[in-house]
DNA sequence: CATTGACCATACGCAAGAGTATGGGTGTCC
DNA sequence: GGACACCCATACTCTTGCGTATGGTCAATG
C-alpha cells in the first residue's frame, strides 16, 4: 500500500514489476492485479509497464514463475541436512508453522485457484512437495501405501488450514494456542 | 452451457436466478458469475433480472443465503440419529466422502474466498461444521482440548482435499485409490 | 556533442459488463 | 372488459481496465 522503498527515482527493470505484482496479490489477491493499479505503487505510469512486458498476462506469468523458482529451496534443503529420518517430519512441522510470511502468498494463490494461469504452477509446487513429504514418511517407517496417503492427508491439512485461517478469519487463533495445534499435529501424523 | 431443462416458456422467479446462479458458480466459479451470462442461459435479458434483483450484488447474496440454508441439515441430522458415538465419526467421514456432487459448489467457493461476499458465509458454514466436530471428536472419548484441535485438523484435511484434488488436478486419484484414503483417514484421525 | 537505445508520459481506442429508462405484453381479479 | 400488477425486451449510458500510438527525456557511447 506505499511507494516502493527507496524514493530514489531510478528506471525500473522487469524484476521490479514482478517483484511487485508478487507482494500486491499476496495483499489483495490476484483478481487486484492490474496494470494501472501497479504502476501508481511504483510511481509509473502504463507507458513503463508496457516496455517490459507484452501483456498483463505475461506479468502473471513472470511472477508466478519467479514465485515457483525462488520459494523451494530455503527448507527442504535445511530439512534433508538432518541425520535422523524420524526427526525431520517433526522439524519439518515446526519450521513451516513459523514462515507465516512466506504462507501469505500461497494462500493468496490458493484463493485464486479460478484464474487459469495459476492452476499449473500450483499443481507443480504441490506435487514437489507431496512427494517430498512422502519420501519423508517412507524414510520414518510408514510403507509405501500408507506413507503416500499420510502425505496426501498431511498436505490437505496444511493447505486446508492456510485457508481456513488466513482466507477465512475463523476464531482467530492465538499464539499458545496455535503451538498446541501444531503439536497435536505431530502427535497424530507422525508415527511414532 | 445449455438451456434451461423445461423449455415451458414461463415466467422467472427470483428462486429461478438464485439457483441458475448456484448452478454457474459450481461450474464456472463466482468470477463468472455475470448477469448477461446467466440470461442467455436462462434464454431472456437484463430486463427480467434486474426486475427481481436491485443488483448483481444482491442475486450473489441470495444465492449464497440460500446455499447456507439448504445445504446444512441433510448428512449431520442423519449422523446424529446413530446411537453409538464411536461409530458416528466413521460413518460421517465415509458419507461425506461420497457426497461429490455436493462438494463442488463448496469447493468452488473456497477458491473464491477473494470475493468478500463470500467470506461470511464460508465462515458460519465453517464454523458450525467444527463444532459439530468437536463434539463428535469428545464424544468419541477425547478431551476438550485434544478435540478441538483434532477437529481443526480434519475439517482442514478436508478442505484442502477438495482443493487439491478438485480445483488443483493433482495426479487424478481414481476409486479404490480414494476409498483406501478414507479408510487412512479414519485410522489415523479417529481414536481407536 | 550528436546519436542511439532504454525508459517513461500522454492521449487515445476499444471491449465488456453493470445499471437505467422506457415501453410492451400477459395474466388475474373485480 | 378494464385496471393493475407482474414480467420481460430494447436501447441506451457509464465505468473500468486493457492495449496502442506516439513522442519526450536521460545516459551512455563513439
Amino acid at each position: 500500500m506505499n511507494v516502493i522503498s527507496k524514493p530514489e527515482r531510478t528506471r525500473l527493470s522487469a524484476e521490479d514489476w514482478e517483484l511487485a505484482a508478487l507482494r500486491l496479490i499476496a495483499e489483495h489477491g490476484v483478481g487486484a492485479l492490474a496494470v494501472e493499479a501497479l504502476a501508481r505503487q511504483l510511481s509509473v505510469t502504463k507507458g513503463s509497464f508496457y516496455w517490459h512486458f507484452r501483456t498483463r498476462e505475461a506479468l502473471l506469468n513472470a511472477a508466478l514463475e519467479r514465485w515457483e523458482l525462488y520459494g523451494e529451496r530455503e527448507i527442504i534443503s535445511q530439512i534433508e541436512q538432518i541425520a535422523d529420518p524420524r526427526k525431520r517430519l517433526p522439524e519439518l512441522f515446526r519450521r513451516v508453522a513459523h514462515e507465516l510470511q512466506a504462507h501469505r502468498i500461497y494462500a493468496a494463490l490458493l484463493k485464486a485457484l479460478d484464474h487459469p494461469q495459476v492452476v499449473p504452477v500450483m499443481a507443480r509446487v504441490s506435487q514437489r512437495r507431496m512427494e517430498f513429504l512422502t519420501t519423508a514418511y517412507r524414510e520414518a517407517g510408514l510403507t509405501p501405501p500408507q506413507a503416500l496417503n499420510r502425505a496426501r492427508l498431511t498436505y490437505a491439512a496444511y493447505v486446508g488450514f492456510l485457508q481456513l485461517n488466513f482466507t477465512l478469519g475463523l476464531p482467530r487463533i492465538n499464539h499458545e494456542e496455535f503451538d498446541a495445534y501444531v503439536e497435536h499435529m505431530i502427535a497424530t501424523l507422525i508415527p511414532a
